[in-house]
DNA sequence: CTGAAAGCGCTTACAG
DNA sequence: CTGAAAGCGCTTACAG
């Protein structure tokens, strides 16, 4: 079996240097490099001849880049359960990977003994390979970002995530806002008391959609009563804490995730309570799984597939402005969706 | 920002050469080193001392190896019509990857200006990065594939794919032995007359599945009316074919794919015929789409998880004997699925 | 038991 | 306009 042609023979056969297949290759225009048409053309037919391909390792040892882009995420990137999530994200990031002309790498190596994966094995980043990386996953671990931030090599968060020593480059839904149009959709149609129910973790995006309920009571002027916020997983929400909130005026409920709404609408049922009539009820995000008995929620929709190519985007501007290490963070609108889970109060009828 | 510590920034603390760090840290216990318990000392003292981290690339150059395995995909990765289609395969692919230890690459820059991907780009192989590639997709290019099998590039098709001009290594699924059984069930059931519906292209998986059909006649010493395969597409499934089955005495039809079944049942509605009541009915494969009026129907299951994880295990064993250039092929068997479109056929009762 | 040297396949100043 | 040389940071025979 014959070994791969490599630069030199290429070089060999074209009668020239192996600088000049390298910079007739990389197309280096810049500076004093002044190559003639016709040596060109014997670079170029030579390396079609042998079907010569620059080993992208070699080439990364010595100019550091490859044109090659790396996807890692925290969870297996194919996986069952979490299907209809990542896929969107991949859709736009394979789509503007190709637009930028770079290859995808993924890390399906990058796992530990325990199965859990992560970025730096034995302490060595196994991202290097790539000239920058797109992250996502919900189970990040925060000080492998922290040390990646410090070592400078390029990376975009898909989604919102803060380090305390330092900044990262990411582009996140903007659940505040969407948060912020639902609550005012909501006290358009006559609610005045709306309760908040979010998981405990105090991750970024829970903040965020916190920040939004919040804004936009104080822009309706109206006063916002902690009380209503409840913070904590399925299992914590009691009948007893739905018979509270009706009993103090709630109307309406903005839930983050599945599983609260799946134990408040249970709750609901046995308290004899129903949508729309007796309570509005809006979940703050799309789902990717079905909620039972709601096939219409209000809600809004993440544009997973513009952030997985928006992120692409970043990455890229990232690599063409290494002088200059600026943090890039973009937040995308949502899209409202008016399902058939709010209406108007019924005693306000 | 100070520069990374190298190999030789350790040999110098430990004063030893470059080369001792480079066995003591990757542990070669092997051949002719034997390095003192001292000296490993010294080294690892001053790997700690500098936080000395290899170099992934550098490695990788010197090695002469790079872990990295293609997947080439003649469509886009990740498509949303084929989304239910290529997941399950990708889903192997990224398990028993992870497990052999490789990382990834995805081939999204191999397209050229048309849309259209292809792996010669400027007549230019562009999976030569990768040690390996997996292929996949249904509008794949013979010329290709022959010459990368020229080149001698190490490569499996997911599907069975034959060339002119040598042999090409891949993992399909069993459509013949998965064909025979249905023939083989129906013909248990009382059948005596199966039509086969197949599209008119030559495809290796349509090929196969004729196979069984012939094998499944010739084993049960039945007699094989030509007249009752069919090759065709949907549009040119008319009435008349089918009233003219039902005349020759058909009682069951085995049908390869969803157009072609959609239209069967619908000629059928037409027809006034009814299933499992006036005739049987089976798909030979399972659908990723859902055929309308029927829920539960007779086919296989094709292993497409296990048919993604195969081809990487095939992969790999070609790569490790890179001396013996040996084709594999393997077909993995399917799982018959008795759904309630087969039943014994009315008059037999 | 350890060192000096060559080499992996590229890119990038630096000369001319 | 092009070549010779050094260097990217490692690994692997080969000596001793």
């Amino acid at each position: 079996m014959k070994r791969r042609p490599r630069q030199s023979d290429v070089a060999a056969l074209a009668a020239v240097s192996p600088a000049i297949v390298s910079l007739v290759i990389n197309d280096r225009a810049d500076s004093n490099v002044r190559i003639s048409p016709e040596t060109r053309q014997r670079v170029w037919d030579a390396v079609r001849e042998l079907g010569y391909v620059a080993n992208p390792i070699a080439r990364k040892l010595a100019g550091n880049q490859n044109r090659l882009l790396g996807v890692f995420t925290y969870e297996a990137i194919f996986p069952l359960e979490y299907r209809n999530f990542y896929y969107p994200f991949l859709l736009g990031i394979e789509e503007e990977v190709q637009a930028q002309d770079y290859d995808l790498v993924l890390f399906t190596r990058a796992s530990g003994p325990d199965g859990k994966r992560s970025i730096y094995q034995d302490s060595i980043n196994s991202l290097q390979i790539t000239d920058g990386a797109i992250l996502l996953g919900v189970h990040e671990n925060r000080s492998e970002l922290s040390r990646l931030v410090q070592e400078g090599f390029p990376f975009v968060f898909i989604g919102r995530r803060e380090i305390p020593d330092g900044a990262i480059s990411y582009v996140t839904a903007d659940y505040g806002e969407a948060t912020r149009t639902i609550v005012e959709y909501m006290v358009r149609q006559g609610h005045q008391h709306i309760a908040y129910l979010r998981p405990p973790e105090n991750r970024e995006a829970t903040l965020d959609r916190e920040a939004g309920y919040r804004l936009a009571f104080q822009q309706l002027d109206k006063p916002l009563i902690e009380q209503h916020i409840f913070a904590g997983n399925s299992e914590e929400v009691t009948p007893q804490l739905i018979e509270r909130f009706f009993v103090e005026g709630i109307t309406a409920f903005l839930v983050e995730n599945t599983p609260l709404i799946r134990r408040v609408l249970e709750i609901a049922r046995q308290l004899g309570k129903s949508i729309p009539r007796d309570f509005s009820l809006a979940l703050l995000g799309d789902h990717t799984e079905e909620i039972d008995p709601i096939p219409d929620i209000t809600t809004f929709l993440i544009p997973r597939k513009e952030m997985g190519k928006e992120a692409v985007r970043l990455l890229v501007d990232l690599l063409s402005h290494p002088d200059e290490p600026h943090v890039r963070q973009v937040a995308l609108p949502c899209t409202f969706v008016a399902g058939q889970t709010v209406a108007a109060p019924f005693r306000a009828k």
